[in-house]
RNA sequence: GCGAGAGUGGCGGAAUUGGUAGACGCGCUGGAUUUAGGUUCCAGUGUCUUGCGGCGUGAGAGUUCGAGUCUCUCCUCUCGCACCA
């Protein structure tokens, strides 16, 4: 068969992934003899397109399941789709028809775009967690959780649209407002379904330390999550009250507290609330911002006296309880012991409305100066009574030891890892397996699916199904019974949380997970955006403790290696419109100028011919500066933007998009066609091979192997350490020293020589580019799926050096660059290196302190 | 506000983990091919002096024979904060 003349991406493509699509090369079962390797990206919500997010997620996991392949691993590579969520409503709302039917056209056309793209999917694992077959095994497991008491239901806030009647999102609150409606937003008490995920803290906490292949970043930010810390509870009375219970990391400053701060919500404050309308017009302000704790945080620290007293637990003061806005009460007992002195908040608050400071703790060197803000170091306690004169760290002991002997505290382990809320007020979700009897008692559903009605009308004001009777009037399957069905769905995060174990056993109809689940878990590589650092892997990790808790796994952690991939971004063309607000350009509305350095000078809207701002973001439709995956495919092919995103950055930095460096990528993608075409002939009678040994090459031959080898090796430690930029890297360097090369003079193993480069390049790239190197693989290689035709070694015979050359420096800075034979001893390097004549001219008026040699590598001559 | 991360030529980035800063690519400059545009090929390209050399990895200090890399302080940007996924 003869090549064609000119590198055809588009027909190439297609035509490789037709015969993977035939021979079914990436469906893979369970095989005791193969080490099995199961490779995982998070899979897209169905929002209609791929993005170029996507794009890069999927190639970084492509590329490494196709290396693991062609290391000989039983690959697992499944793709599906996260199919429930928000989105599907407001899209439904928008365009008039019901959010299965806009998810299931979304779905089939973002598969086609995976399809075209050339990832090693397992299609026939695929699944959508919208489809009852999926959800139903979850409805399964809560009802398991439940019956554990692991499930909950108690009430927690939520936004409260007051004119829309409805819950909102975090995301549907801006600037206090219903995005809708516009009402400002008020924070509401509701009935909800909780997880103990809080049991599970020490566990999630503890075993962090066994994940090697995790980033320490996702540690670290799990580990502040979960928030352990050792302290004490204490318990201030407060006269005819329910005692007042504090938890506190510092129970050496006890004597400090000069105050008490309760939750607006707080059953002191809601009584204080009664009589004395300050209180009241607090709380009210209070209800009226949103749950997002960013938010909270940010906001001016604001109180009020409630007029009521507690007395200190050892001096038996009184001293003043306020209510203020940055107490929560969902996080801890709702209250806390106020130490101005010693917590910038507190002392800010304090300062603010005029409380006592109180200092106790005093540094061990130097004066406590707290004039301008708090210390918050240890230090000597004084104006503590008996404990006077202890340190911070032997007061903390002795002071909880107190409490504990005078049954006014304890010492105290307290998590900031609060237990999962799973109810939302949604329809497009799964719906939450529970019935309510008539004194409105649940009960878990004993039937699954406990299905979705799909065939709804959204009318842009809450759940249709809160409203369907056919859907929410039932009978308790247990007692016959007329019920109630619960209308909340589950938290997205919920179907999430245990995909990547389904996909071991997607048509089992019998049981949630069977034991190919053991075979392929954990996963051996997970690929994400880091934006999921904490909520969804830590969800995950949860699911898969309990999932082992339940009996239906063996392992206890998910995931082994984790890679967190960066954001894909691009220029943005702006101007300030004023009050924060920017209008975005799209880059064809907009007339770039450059230096003839290339740098940028100016941007003006071709429009008014006005200058606009430049600056780079996150990809994304509001900012007019996405790049459609689709339009560059048709425009390259699948190969070029897989090799450009693998390219352009190392996986977990952030991706700038340019749209001349892509068309560099096609232009080596050419070369590399045009390469192998040149030598077609040899080629093709040798057929692509590994030369064994150096016997008999001639020196060019030599130094032309040493190149390859060396550039084979650092190809495989970057493959191995996951960072395919410089892999791509590697196999442009190869193909330079390919074109240049002098086979005529490497006498007659000029073809084997040869040969062995272009089979290097081949597997290098295959990875990053299959298409094009299946399709060469074809002409040149055997008969077998280039994916199954395994890895090669680096010939640690070729690598041997003759001739080293070491880098001279004088007080450390390059005089001279010196060859030796690689023999060469360490005693005559330092006379050659001082002999040097321009090392002579730097050493002229100086004496030698030291001489510093790194073997084969360079010689420091220190001197003064 | 709290937690985590990142800053290297005109640009994306590399530096085998403390040892020649700028691999590879984009852009730019000059040349060749081409009727022209595009393509392709060759050479050059951190910066200042265009001699030898000096300076240079966000800013400032420190450790070391030697620092982009380690330590401290500061600045800027990015991500997350529990109902976006």
């Amino acid at each position: 068969m003869k090549m064609q003349k000119e590198y055809d991406p588009q027909n190439i493509e297609t035509q490789i992934q037709a015969g993977w699509e035939e021979n079914q090369v990436f469906a893979v079962s369970e095989d005791s003899d193969k080490e099995k390797f199961y490779c995982l990206e998070m899979f897209p919500y169905p929002s209609g397109k791929l993005h170029m997010g996507h794009v890069r997620n999927y190639t970084i996991g492509d590329v490494i399941s196709r290396y693991q392949r062609q290391l000989g691993k039983n690959v697992l590579h499944p793709m599906g789709w996260d199919a429930f969520g928000l989105p599907a409503e407001n899209a439904a709302i928008k365009n008039k028809t019901a959010p299965a039917p806009w998810t299931d056209s979304n779905i089939a056309s973002m598969r086609d775009q995976l399809k075209r793209l050339g990832f090693s999917y397992d299609w026939s694992r695929e699944l959508a967690t919208c489809k009852p077959d999926y959800y139903k095994w979850e409805q399964w497991f809560f009802t398991k959780l439940f019956e554990r008491g692991l499930v909950y239901k108690k009430e927690a806030e939520v936004n409260w649209d007051p004119v829309d009647q409805t819950v909102l999102a975090n995301e549907q609150v801006v600037d206090g407002r219903g995005w809708r409606s516009g009402a400002l937003v008020e924070k509401k008490k509701i009935p909800q379904w909780f997880i103990k995920i809080t049991d599970y803290a020490e566990e999630l906490l503890v075993s962090l330390d066994d994940l090697d292949g995790w980033p320490d970043a996702v540690k670290t930010m799990q580990r502040n999550w979960i928030g352990k810390s050792v302290g004490a509870e204490v318990e201030f009375l407060v006269e005819g009250e329910a005692p007042l219970n504090v938890f506190t990391t510092r129970p050496d400053t006890i004597f400090g507290v000069t105050y008490l701060a309760v939750a607006a919500e707080h059953p002191l404050a809601i009584k204080a609330a009664s009589d004395n309308q300050v209180v009241a017009d607090f709380r009210k302000q209070c209800a009226q911002t949103s749950t997002a704790e960013a938010d909270l945080e940010t906001m001016e620290k604001l109180g009020v006296d409630l007029g009521i007293t507690a007395s200190h637990p050892i001096s038996g003061k009184q001293v003043p309880v306020w209510c203020a806005n940055f107490v929560l009460m969902s996080y801890g007992t709702g209250a806390v012991m106020a130490v101005p002195a010693h917590d910038e908040r507190d002392f800010e608050f304090a300062t603010k409305y005029g409380i006592e400071i109180k200092p106790v703790v005093y540094p061990q060197d130097g004066d406590l100066d707290i004039s301008a803000g708090a210390y918050t170091g240890d230090g000597e306690l004084q104006n503590s009574g008996e404990f006077d004169g202890q340190s911070s760290t032997q007061a903390k002991e002795s002071i909880t030891q107190w409490l504990s002997d005078n049954a006014k505290g304890t010492q105290k382990v307290n998590y900031r890892l609060r237990d999962w809320g799973v109810s939302r007020q949604r329809y497009w979700g799964c719906p939450i397996p529970f019935t309510y009897d008539a004194d409105g008692e649940p009960s878990p559903a004993t039937e699954f699916p406990v299905t979705l009605p799909t065939d709804v009308v959204m009318d842009g004001v809450g759940s249709p199904i809160k409203k369907m009777s056919s859907f929410i009037d039932t009978v308790n399957t247990q007692t016959g019974a007329p019920a109630k069905r619960e209308t909340d769905t589950f938290d997205t995060f919920f179907e999430s949380s245990w995909y990547y174990a389904r996909y071991c056993c997607p048509d089992l109809d019998t049981a949630m997970l069977d034991e190919r689940a053991d075979y392929w878990l954990p996963a051996d590589q997970y690929i994400g955006g880091i934006e999921h650092a904490v909520m969804h892997l830590l969800y995950a990790r949860f699911f898969h403790k309990l999932m082992r808790d339940v009996g239906l796994i063996d392992s206890d952690e998910p995931f082994v290696r984790l890679l967190t991939q960066g954001m894909v971004v691009a220029n943005t063309y702006y101007r300030k419109e004023g009050e924060g607000k920017e209008e975005y350009f799209t880059p064809e509305e907009v007339s770039v100028e450059y230096d003839d350095r290339g740098s940028v000078v100016s941007a003006k809207l071709v429009a008014d011919d006005q200058p606009v701002l430049i600056k780079v973001e996150k990809m994304s439709k509001s900012k007019n500066n996405g790049v459609d995956p689709q339009s560059m495919i048709d425009k390259y092919g699948a190969d070029t933007v897989r090799l450009f995103t693998m390219f352009a950055a190392p996986p977990e930095q952030s991706l700038e998009w340019n749209d001349d460096a892509i068309a560099g990528g096609s232009r080596f993608l050419r070369r590399v066609w045009n390469l192998f075409d040149k030598h077609s002939a040899a080629l093709g009678a040798n057929r692509l091979h590994s030369m064994v040994g150096v016997d008999g090459a001639n020196s060019v031959a030599k130094a032309h192997r040493l190149t390859v080898h060396t550039i084979l090796q650092r190809a495989m430690f970057d493959y191995e350490r996951q960072q395919f930029n410089t892999v791509v890297a590697a196999a442009m360097e190869l193909t330079n020293a390919i074109e240049k090369a002098d086979f005529a003079a490497m006498g007659e193993h000029s073809d084997a020589v040869l040969s062995e480069a272009c089979y290097v390049l081949l597997k290098i790239l295959a990875p990053v580019t299959p298409h094009l190197c299946e399709h060469l693989w074809n002409e040149y290689g055997t008969d077998m799926d280039l994916v199954d035709s395994g890895w090669l070694a680096v010939d640690q015979a070729a690598l041997v050096k003759d001739e080293i050359t070491y880098v001279i420096q004088v007080n450390g800075k390059l005089r001279a660059k010196l060859d030796v034979p690689a023999s060469t001893a360490k005693e005559e390097i330092e006379v050659m290196a001082q002999s040097d004549e321009n090392v002579q001219r730097f050493l002229e008026g100086l004496t030698i302190r030291k001489i510093i040699v790194v073997p084969n590598k360079l010689v420091n001559i220190v001197a003064n």
